[in-house]
DNA sequence: CTTGGGTGTGTTAACGCAAACATACTATAC
DNA sequence: GTATAGTATGTTTGCGTTAACACACCCAAG
């Protein structure tokens, strides 16, 4: 594979480069015989089309760009599957980048993906620097922002809004008479869409006359183990706590682990709720109450957005499309 | 952005394509002046490089080929982790392809990735098809196989010998009095891997004189959900069980979760093993005794491999770069 | 027959950039 | 004052492919 070009196949079936070109792009004309001696002469010397130069000839590349914060964090790689499933058939190939949560970082990405001039962007979150705001506004590809719809929207979000999953939980642990509502929470300094959940879930306690009563914040990512850490301290401490609200699933599911381990009633003595969904919660002892979030539906809508609008302008202001979640009321609550 | 070129940036900073080139590469002299004009000239019109057009120029790009077999099998997202970790440093770019364990999407991605002339290709797992394999074989670009050591190698393999991981949970049962051996698993028709810790596994057994006395296997891909209903099915029939080897951690957390919501005692009534080590198990109520893959550290090396490889020649033989794993003797046997 | 549209193939000119080479200027050394 | 080694810039060429155009041929319709 030294570097097998157009050239040596053409040679090698008596033919013109661009004769060639055609045939293994099955576009235009070319008599079957041609054909034939062509195929067997690409194959002989394994010839591999070089798509630098065949982007660089026809200005534009079957790439699809694809940021996200994290890949151990499960929710981002069910989003991936999604974009991935949403861009069968196009012939669009997604290349994914992590930003580590970091918009600097994030900034720097956006940067490269553009440099390799995408057929569109997906990118997950609308917080960004505004250098990479400016990018994804200046550029005339396709732009999807995913996960969240409570914010700015550069040219299409797609998600849910986070705001909302918070309030139904606390609308239901409020219906289901919890009172002293306590909050366990990971490091979530740049995970805004926990922070939103916990908003909405904050607010409508407010109305309703409520304070949290107790709010537990760890300083590392999400995690099991971090939930039932902060379950066990929140727990053996003084205030009387009835309910508790998790940033997410992976917190939750420690916290239940803690309570099954250590025979504390669920949902008598205290009552559980996560975010996300996930499948393991259908596996667990006890049906997690959670809400449960469409992310490979999200990936795949943007997706879907991206290949729709490459056959057409950028929508004149932005679109939000807010995807249905489904709040699950399990055993725990 | 219509389509700003070096030329344009050129223009307006009044000097040659070839001094704005050299100046936002940091490649050879520039007066600081011109420097000066230069960076403005393209901020003012927002240039992004055209990285195709470079990397057509300069024969090669700063992208790394990665393929997996899937994104919702957790395994895999982590492994990805440890790519971009170990390509960090190195101005080389992941870009990742899901196979969805079918070969044939491989070869097609093996394909692609290649077109796109990647500075190297890391690949999980060591079945390929012939043409996937005679094309990383002829390529002269790093090639990285990663996860599984025993089997042919193209270039270089990093991972972890399966067969022994199957081999020593056997043995950790057979040490521990157990004799009514079970086997539960997915649907493992492509994953190759758990297939060889079967074999491990068995063929321990079989030395010992001791057969399985039941096996499980399932049509689905591997979740928890699955394991649980799976261990239901089995503990119901009639063949007395004393022990359960699963085909991986999400299966064996799905059969504790069966015996924790039905009261079955563990491992007194039945042992759990797993396999792969995930961060949940070590939240669950009893540690699950399972063998961790250095998931993340056969990513990360693979990238390392890659990374040092491009200055130098493809080793005169195949390297297998054997990771250790870590047995953990848990609770639930 | 002639005309004309489909069919098959070749030629030329980009695409945007960087390697290689060429040139000019500047300061220092002798 | 002239050689000498940097420093600073420009010109040419080519990376491998495809779009656009050009041309030749053939067969059917008039």
């Amino acid at each position: 594979m030294s570097t097998v070009t157009l050239r040596d196949v053409a040679r090698r079936a008596g033919v013109s480069e661009m004769t060639v070109s055609r045939v293994l792009r099955n576009a235009g004309y070319a008599a079957p015989a041609t054909r034939e001696r062509v195929l067997r002469a690409a194959s002989a010397i394994g010839y591999v089309p070089n798509r630098i130069a065949g982007s660089l000839a026809r200005k534009r590349t079957n790439l699809v760009g694809v940021l996200v914060p994290s890949m151990t964090n499960q929710v981002f790689p069910e989003v991936l599957s999604g974009v991935a499933k949403g861009l069968e058939g196009a012939s669009l190939q997604p290349v994914f980048g992590i930003t580590g949560y970091d918009p600097r970082v994030e900034e720097g990405l956006v940067r490269d993906m553009i440099s390799w001039r995408p057929s569109g962007i997906a990118v997950a979150g609308l917080r960004h620097t505004a250098a990479a705001r400016a990018m994804l506004r200046e550029t005339s590809i396709p732009v999807a922002e995913m996960m969240d719809t409570d914010g700015r929207v550069v040219e299409f979000a797609v998600g849910l809004s986070h705001r909302r999953a918070g309030e139904i939980v606390a609308e239901h642990l409020i219906g289901k008479g919890y009172r002293s509502i306590a909050y366990v929470a990971h490091d979530y300094r740049f995970d805004f869409t926990a922070r939103k959940r916990f908003k909405g879930f904050a607010s409508v306690l407010n109305t309703s006359g409520l304070s949290l009563a107790r709010t537990v914040i760890g300083r590392e990512p999400s995690s099991p183990l971090l939930g039932r850490r902060l379950t066990s301290d929140l727990l053996d401490g003084s205030e009387p706590v009835d309910a508790i609200y998790y940033s997410n699933d992976d917190m939750a599911m420690g916290g239940l682990m803690h309570c099954l381990a250590n025979g504390i009633r669920v949902p008598d003595s205290v009552a559980l709720c996560g975010y996300s969904g996930f499948s393991l919660t259908y596996a667990l002892p006890m049906q997690l109450t959670t809400v449960v979030s469409p992310r490979f539906e999200i990936g795949r809508e943007a997706a879907r957005y991206i290949v729709e609008r490459l056959s057409g302008p950028r929508p004149a202001r932005p679109v939000r499309r807010v995807l249905p979640f489904e709040f699950v009321a399990g055993q725990t609550s």
